[in-house]
DNA sequence: CCCTGATTCGC
DNA sequence: GCGAATCAGG
């Protein structure tokens, strides 16, 4: 893929907010690796976080040939530009949610930046809206893409499921 | 070992 | 311009 300019926005958008470059590659699609994000964020000239007063001043570790300073764009703040834009808190209900009769940890929801490999991808919400979140527990091996209460959900297996109503899963 | 961003350089 | 490889670190 290459970069529109709408995948742009999204990455000025996410790294201005904050995002690690790995979870922006993550979102942005298979295609993207955290090292091209990387790499286009230092090609807009927004990256230059003076973290280390030597790495600000001084030519920092390198002795390789170094090029007159580029200058970094305007130090913007980082908190500032991100109330600009929305990424909601997420609401906090009960603290479980009971799909028939099955009980699913609500405690690990997460946005899909921080979905991770191993993560429950069982959607909860309207993915157009911004407190959409995944389920976010520990992918069950041999679950699909789930956790053990999603897989259990998704792939409805006996036509015993309505049996032990008061039988509980009991997750941490 | 997991992760982070930074830099170089062949393409 | 792009991004894999690499570096330097947490």
């Amino acid at each position: 893929m290459s970069w529109t300019d709408e995948r742009v926005e999204l990455l000025k958008k996410m790294w201005l907010d904050g995002l690690s470059a790995s979870q922006i590659a993550n979102e942005l699609g298979h295609g993207v690796s955290r090292n091209a994000v990387i790499g286009k964020v230092h090609r807009l000239g927004l990256s230059g976080r003076a973290k280390t007063p030597a790495a600000a001043a001084a030519p920092a570790v390198r002795p390789r040939k170094e090029e007159p300073a580029r200058p970094v764009a305007a130090p913007m703040t980082h908190g500032a530009l991100a109330l600009a834009m929305d990424v909601a808190p997420a609401p906090a209900p009960a603290p479980r949610v009971a799909v028939d009769d099955v009980v699913i940890p609500i405690s690990e929801r997460v946005t899909i930046m921080d979905l991770r490999e191993a993560m429950c991808r069982w959607p909860l919400g309207d993915p157009t809206n911004s407190d959409f979140r995944y389920c976010g527990a520990k992918m069950q091996i041999g679950s699909g893409p789930y956790c053990l209460a999603h897989a259990r959900i998704a792939y409805q297996p006996a036509q015993d499921r309505r049996r032990d109503r008061e039988k509980r899963v009991a997750m941490r």
